[in-house]
DNA sequence: TTATAAAGTATCGACTCGAAACTATATCAG
DNA sequence: CTGATATAGTTTCGAGTCGATACTTTATAA
């Protein structure tokens, strides 16, 4: 038992910034959930990935996801290589909703800090999440480019994993196979 | 709209902390609640000082404490001064329960952190919390001691602001009436 | 070909939470 | 001193999340 209050505000500011609302319109997790399809490669945008990422059931995954797609944000294809699977895309509106301002109180609580030392503690917080999905024996996530299986090639990158080309912007794209190199 | 994912990995590690229940046999809520109430001064272990710390309507207050006081862990005592209001402290169960260690994930994360980066950690944290309340206008918190109205004394240490004498270990709680010196 | 695994969906109950209405006590203005 | 207003808290209600469980469909392995 640590007896100072750092476990107390580290509890409150979590909860300060998780249980944010942005305008109300949509519930946290659902901003979560936008957030990662607005940014995970199209391998990963599916309720699996999104079930790793906001560490739900998967059934609770599905409601969400419902949810989203009523109200006509988040659109849902079969896969037709793999009938199991259903890919996720942000619609048009679901873009517009991203791009109006996500999380305030997430992006208020960053601003305070001067930029140098905003980078540091993204840095911090980076490992503590990395470190904490692996004791949870979740699934790491990573940038494309920084994953073990991405090849550079002067005629384009690929990814050696999943066997597939992959366009620039997708380097940059969040993945749910990520393999740290 | 930052264009890197620094408020994807803030989101998400907001969410892990304050999606954790601990041993499950409390909600989230309840251990931010005990937390509280185990470092609050007896000024401010009140369903009012809750409800700012919590960030909670007075009403869903009211039903978290009822939850708790239910389970044994806090007891409520009508105030003789004035009877409006509700002194909370917690019972031997529930500081028994606190001892055991309340939040899992919170705890876990800091401890990826090397110890002085850890201190540098709480200290944004702070510093964030801090500039957030004072945006949304709520009660700003602090520790007695580092208050404006704390006056150290040969004989014992006082608060101005109520006009009581402290006993030692006071001056180390947290105090919703706290204005920084 | 059959068994098992994987990806998702549907349903149910427990629980949180905010809004609104309400009670009781305290304070303030004249 | 009295009526108006403010403060502290409770109660009730409805909307919503979430996990557990059972289920369906498609892939893969034996």
């Amino acid at each position: 038992m640590s007896d100072d209050h750092s476990l107390e505000l580290l509890s409150r500011f979590a909860r300060l910034i998780s249980a944010d609302r942005g305008d109300r319109e949509l519930q946290p997790v659902h901003w979560l959930a936008l957030g990662f399809l607005n940014r995970a490669n199209r391998y990963s945008r599916t309720p699996k990935g999104l079930t790793a990422w906001l560490d739900q059931t998967k059934g609770s995954v599905s409601q969400t996801i419902a949810v989203l797609e009523k109200k006509g944000l988040v659109s849902r294809h079969s896969d037709p290589a793999d009938k199991r699977v259903v890919r996720l895309d942000l619609t048009a509106a679901g873009q517009r909703m991203i791009a109006l301002g996500m999380t305030p109180v997430a992006e208020q609580m960053l601003s305070y800090l001067p930029k140098n030392e905003r980078a540091q503690f993204i840095q911090m917080v980076e490992r503590m999440i990395k470190n904490q999905i692996s004791r949870m024996q979740g699934r790491q996530f990573g940038l494309c480019k920084d994953c073990r299986n991405f090849i550079r090639g002067d005629s384009g990158n690929h990814c050696q994993l999943l066997g597939v080309p992959l366009q620039g912007f997708e380097s940059e794209q969040i993945c749910i196979e990520q393999d740290a190199a």
